[in-house]
Parts: C-alpha cells; sequence; structure tokens
DNA sequence: TAAACATATTGATGAATATCTATATTATCG
DNA sequence: CGATAATATAGATATTCATCAATATGTTTA
C-alpha cells in the first residue's frame, strides 16, 4: 500500500503529540473502543479525547465506525504498516535493517 | 538498543516537521554534510538549519562533529532503528508484520 | 592582528495546536 | 414526547514552535 505525502505528513504529526500516541496504542491493545472507553483510560476532557479521534481518523490510522449512539474506532493496520514501511525507506533505513546484526 | 521514553518523546516530535524530515532525509542519502552543505539544499535561513539540527542532535537521531571551523551532522541509524522498532511495538505491528500476506 | 567565514544564540513574531467550558447534535429509553 | 446519554462542534486561551533578522562566538587566512 502506497501512502500519499499528505498522509505521510498528517500521520507524523498525529504521532508526535504523547496523549494522542497513548490513545492510539490503546486502541491497538484493545483492538476497538467507543469514545467514552478512551476517555475513561485517561485524565482529559471529553472534547479532547473527540478531537485527537478525529486527528487519528483524518490521518487514517484509526478508522469510525458508527453504530447507533456510539462510535467504535479500531486502528488501520494498513496504513500503520505503511507509514513504519515510508518512513524506513526515507530514513534509509531498508539498506541496514537488511545487514547482519542490524539489530 | 532500548529508548529511553524520554529519547521516544524527542524523536516523535522531531519527526513531525516537514522541513526536519527532508534535512535528515538529506542527511540519510548523503551520509555526511556541514551545515551550509544542509542550509545550501533548502530554502530556509542559516539560524533554522541550525536549530533543526539541533532538534534532530537532541534527540540524538544526528550526531554532531566538530571540525575546526566546519560543523559535520550524520544520522545515527542505530537510534533510528531503535525509534522504529518500538514505534511498531507499541502500536502492535510486530504481529501483523510476522503474519504472512501482511504487506 | 584584521578580515572573512562557519556556526550558534538571542529575541521577536506569527502560526499551529492541545486543552478546556459551554453548547449543539443525535440516539435511546421510559 | 421528554429526559438522559454519547459524541461532536464552537469559541477561548495558553503554550509550543518554525522562522527570521541581528548579533555573538569561534576559526581560518591574509
Amino acid at each position: 500500500m502506497k501512502l500519499a505525502t499528505e498522509d505521510f505528513d498528517r500521520i507524523s504529526k498525529a504521532l508526535a503529540d504523547p496523549q494522542r500516541r497513548a490513545i492510539l496504542q490503546k486502541l491497538a491493545m484493545t483492538g476497538k473502543l467507543n469514545c467514552s472507553d478512551v476517555g475513561a483510560s485517561f485524565d482529559v476532557s471529553q472534547p479532547t479525547v473527540s478531537h485527537h479521534l478525529k486527528e487519528l481518523a483524518t490521518a487514517h490510522v484509526v478508522e469510525k465506525e458508527k453504530q447507533g449512539q456510539f462510535c467504535f474506532y479500531h486502528v488501520n493496520n494498513e496504513v500503520l504498516s505503511a507509514y513504519v514501511f515510508e518512513l524506513q525507506r526515507r530514513l534509509g533505513l531498508n539498506a541496514v535493517l537488511a545487514a547482519p546484526h542490524a539489530r
């Protein structure tokens, strides 16, 4: 999967905020959560959680799924993988990783 | 290599800015450059380049090497690899990448 | 030593943004 | 329908930060 430059930029920014990373990590661990559940895990207001989830969704690293009054979010592994892959490519890490004893 | 949480945070922020990513990518491609060479590649002022290089150095993704009046920078592949590895771990991508047809 | 050069620092400015409170929207339930 | 609940939006505020011009610091060279 190929990432648009715009998406790559957006994802980089989305990952820059610790709170947003924590939310994303939580989603990655639990698989699927609604806003309330996400909010319950962190000490921030409901609108802030909503805002962060929106940012993550705009960057396509999570997907939104409306079910009645609830709204479920889950990570988009394809996009995340593509991001990491593209990041490695840009940073010239592919050669490094291919080399023996790289890690 | 294990990244300190503080370093992980700093690297995430360092990678959030497009200009800084461009500088880092340039360094990754060319191996080693001094400030003037970096600056010549981009349309930003000398202090801005100096600032970005400092941010990258503080995050340990590049290393500084003073030689007389010049100052050479080169990427730290060990740190970058550790960052990508930790990022994948936090995002739960290891399982994804291990699975067949993940990409 | 004086001039020229490379890089860093300072201080200012405008833009982006994380966060909050208050409110709106939409859905469920009695 | 009216109340309650889940999420989103609007508007305000404070902070962070990318950038620049000006200047300082340190180094080479004439």
